[in-house]
DNA sequence: CATGAATGAGCGTTCATTCAT
DNA sequence: TATGAATGAACGCTCATTCAT
């Protein structure tokens, strides 16, 4: 694979561009102007528009993945470390709303749909993680007894709408707030 | 005299493929083709592709909100309308899951952005109800001390991320399900 | 032929749009709605969008004609006959100026090159009359030694301009602006 | 590098399609064919249809413009400086028989509305020098007492008539009769 | 005779992708 | 490697015309 700064720089505008304008609201010559390169160079980086995509994607969640797993509590308790998880990931989104707004437009569109089949069959680290607090937590008695995936939408669902609320201006999520929106993420799913 | 079934059949066959395929990804031409009419026809009933997508969109609100409303426990606890109203959406969705998907796809789109400005102005049915179970919970101290964007986000984001997996099969929402995701959520926001 | 109101009323229509808009965007549905009929009234009346301005313009021609037929000082000299018609020709416009805009718009389309083809070939009554004066006034050697359609061009041109500009109001067309004028027209043509 | 003779190239032939057909038969994709281009290789050049005809009827304007200036009498009396400038008008026409053809398309179209309407209030050099014959003649009382717009049509208004007739086949404009036709024009703004 | 819903070719324009330089 | 001019299929939309009622 290439390597070079330019991918980069191809990747840091598609993702900006994207997540302002959406996919197809961001044709490959303006993120080719904005990234200072011909348009074809993008093509030596990356074979299509959707393969850079997928890259901006998979690197985005590496970002993510991380971020999470720096300094996550690993001898705490299953209540902190999911508070810990659900508060880093609120967090990173805030510094990095373009990242979020990103996310919510590949959520939704094709790719995102096999990517998310793939997540849940449970190949991705952060993936490994989560179902490892989550199935602990249930086996433990001190989760709810809900399937797995109906978990993690109690305990995540929330945050999409939240954050989208906050980039748009509509809440200010300040320390406070995080706070106790993390905490009543933990009510939904506390036995 | 126009006949509202052609109207009708453009609709559904809009909503269907955008539900599926996204906004960009359903031309007016196969709407129209899928519809079994010419491509000029669509604009016989609809102004322009915002105007279908406008349309759409409100009929689905309108239907959503009917359905809510319907059966409304009108003078029950607020626990009690809550519940009730988590549990109509959900069935709703599940009754028809491509409403979901195309409003999924809506809600991040351009229009997508305006129309939550209004709904949290307050200005459409449903919300009147919804701000209304969610401020005067706030406000009786039953329901936490917080922004009633964040409660609504609390309330209603784990339910777009449980339909999504139950549309793609990941999750079985079966009664019980339901019935514990729902107090789930009462639990989130509850004091 | 079919003759009715209708057919006037279409008729009428048609101009005005056309001298305001021009052939293309005075489409058949919007002459129909303005007449107040269908779509496909239309076609009862003519055979196609051509062949309604072929008739206007037909139509439009003899009203001219006529007028400037009307009162023509038969027994004059050859200078008051022409006074008459170049005056008469201005005041026609002024009073009908939509008229003008039409044959303007009539004059330079595909329609309008082969309309003044047949006419130079000395075939309509207006045509006639000119002909006559001007060619009798070269013969008595009043007019100055040249091809009729040059002689026509320095009569008959500068009022195209005139007209255009009255109209778009960047000139007052009073009396005595016309009578100078039409006196300068006779200068440019007689010997 | 962008190569100017594909946007010449492309130039030419829209001059040429239009002063056929006008710009209502003249699409983008027959255009493009005639030019021996891709459809989309136009933008390129130009950003939209309407750019492109600005580009075409400015470059006109300019070659008209060089071509009067060329060669002007700057130091001879109104009479002679008049005539010259209708004889090169006449005699570029004469030899662009298209480009008259365009103009006469352009005049008659929204464009060509509010090109003349600037032209009145004086802004492009070629009516600089026309308004200061006819001003500084009507001052000198070598001109009749007339409105410059009304000047302007008795001097200009049958060179329009006479291409036309010229182009259409209908008279043959050789020098003696181009000269007699000036001097006629002169005759009648002459006081 | 009249209607107006329906048609579908054609318009101006965009953009992912290619390829000669 | 990098360029950017060129491509052409596809888009949203218009409108002259037809035809079942």
């Amino acid at each position: 694979m290439i390597k070079t700064d330019k991918r980069a720089d191809i990747m840091d505008v598609a993702l900006n561009l994207i997540a302002e304008r959406g996919f197809h609201d961001s044709p490959m010559s303006l993120i080719a102007r904005e990234a200072g390169v011909a348009a074809g160079t993008i093509y030596r980086y990356f074979e299509s528009k959707d393969a850079l995509i997928l890259a901006l994607t998979r690197n985005l969640e590496d970002r993510i993945n991380e971020t999470v797993q720096d300094e996550y509590p690993a001898g705490e308790s299953i209540r902190e470390k999911f508070l810990y998880m659900n508060r880093a990931i609120l967090k990173y989104f805030m510094s990095y709303p373009r990242h979020f707004l990103y996310m919510e437009q590949f959520s939704i569109s094709p790719y995102g749909i096999s990517n998310r089949k793939e997540k849940l069959l449970g190949k991705s680290d952060r993936n490994k993680i989560m179902i490892d607090i989550f199935e602990r937590g249930v086996e433990q008695g001190i989760l709810k007894a809900l399937p797995i995936s109906a978990i993690f939408a109690l305990a995540f669902g929330p945050l999409q709408t939240l954050m989208r609320d906050h980039i748009l201006g509509f809440l200010r999520l300040d320390e406070a707030t995080i706070e106790q929106v993390t905490q009543a993420c933990w009510d939904a799913i506390k036995k």
